[in-house]
DNA sequence: TTAAGCTTTCAATAAATTTTGAAAGTTCGA
DNA sequence: TCGAACTTTCAAAATTTATTGAAAGCTTAA
């Protein structure tokens, strides 16, 4: 395989992927292309490459820099932007970690605490509601929990620890 | 609120999380029904409750046995069939991690592997790829292997052990 | 202040996904 | 084996989501 062939498998198989951090296909391609640049790119370049029209560019662009991923460049003596995506892989999961956590995770958690607090009738379907809420709250925070602790500052003592635990 | 408000609740808001797994609406709708209900239902019993057709609640049940998240329960006596959902919180995720690390996670680092792996031509855009293409595979690939443990059956004992550092 | 160069917005359009419902298929008791 | 009770299938329709492109909006150099 050379490099232009599997530039595009990249691009499409990232593309493919968005739906498993919740974006859409355009955002997560651009995303891809900038990731695997050497160099930022303006929006002509992302236009170009992956033939989606400007209107699009621009607002997935935008909704890339929402999620704190991609940033503008500024190249000196040139007019137009240029963007260029985090690098580092880790900032990048924290990052996607922390948005969905805010996005979906906290005003889950919020609903469920709500709904499993309702005044227990005694009949049967009340108890399961309850129970089973309950334990769906629970589980939605911890896992919350989990996740920013696994990819906070502390990332990397506890990820060591947790590597050689499952090692 | 009252139950009738909370478990509207609970179902429009589990739907609507539907994406944060990589469900459909109707799909995640009928799995809280069934999780918060105290009996198996019926096939009519879900296509009144949620007001969907018949058809759409055949294939979503079919969709949810394959997840391996619902199940079909035998009622003697009973010439139709009444489907369960998997009531244990921790049975549920297990199975819905293992399910998307089969789906997505594992065909996305595969390709991962195959393209991080061309001929370093020396050129600065091939050096770049591979640099980060390798990254973004040892992401992925910890990443599930770290889920996988998780909710594996270590679980209790993993998860003990990383509650007691995080607290 | 003007106008060229560039970006954003958004209504219209296209594409993708979901839902429907009726017909075909299956199962089972008699 | 028949037919009633029930489930599945799938082409068509409805809905939702993504994309386009042209017009409006900025920004900057002169």
């Amino acid at each position: 395989m050379e490099f232009k062939e599997a530039k595009e498998k990249f691009i499409s198989t990232w593309g493919a992927l968005g739906s498993l951090w919740g974006i859409n296909k355009a955002m997560a391609q651009i995303h891809a292309l900038l990731f695997i640049s050497p160099e930022p790119l303006s929006m002509e370049d992302i236009m170009e490459e992956l033939d989606i029209s400007r209107g699009n560019t621009s607002m997935n662009l935008r909704g890339l820099m929402d999620w704190g991923i991609v940033h503008k460049v500024i190249v000196p003596g040139e007019r137009k932007e240029f963007f260029a995506s985090e690098k580092d892989v880790t900032e990048l999961s924290r990052q996607i970690a922390k948005e969905r956590s805010r996005r979906e995770l906290q005003p889950t958690i919020k609903v469920l605490k709500e709904i499993s607090d309702i005044p227990d009738d005694g009949t049967t379907k009340t108890k399961e509601f309850i129970k089973q809420t309950k334990a769906m709250h629970e589980l939605t925070d911890m896992a919350d929990t989990m996740m920013h602790r696994i990819v906070s500052q502390e990332q990397n003592w506890i990820t060591k620890t947790l590597v050689k635990f499952l090692k």
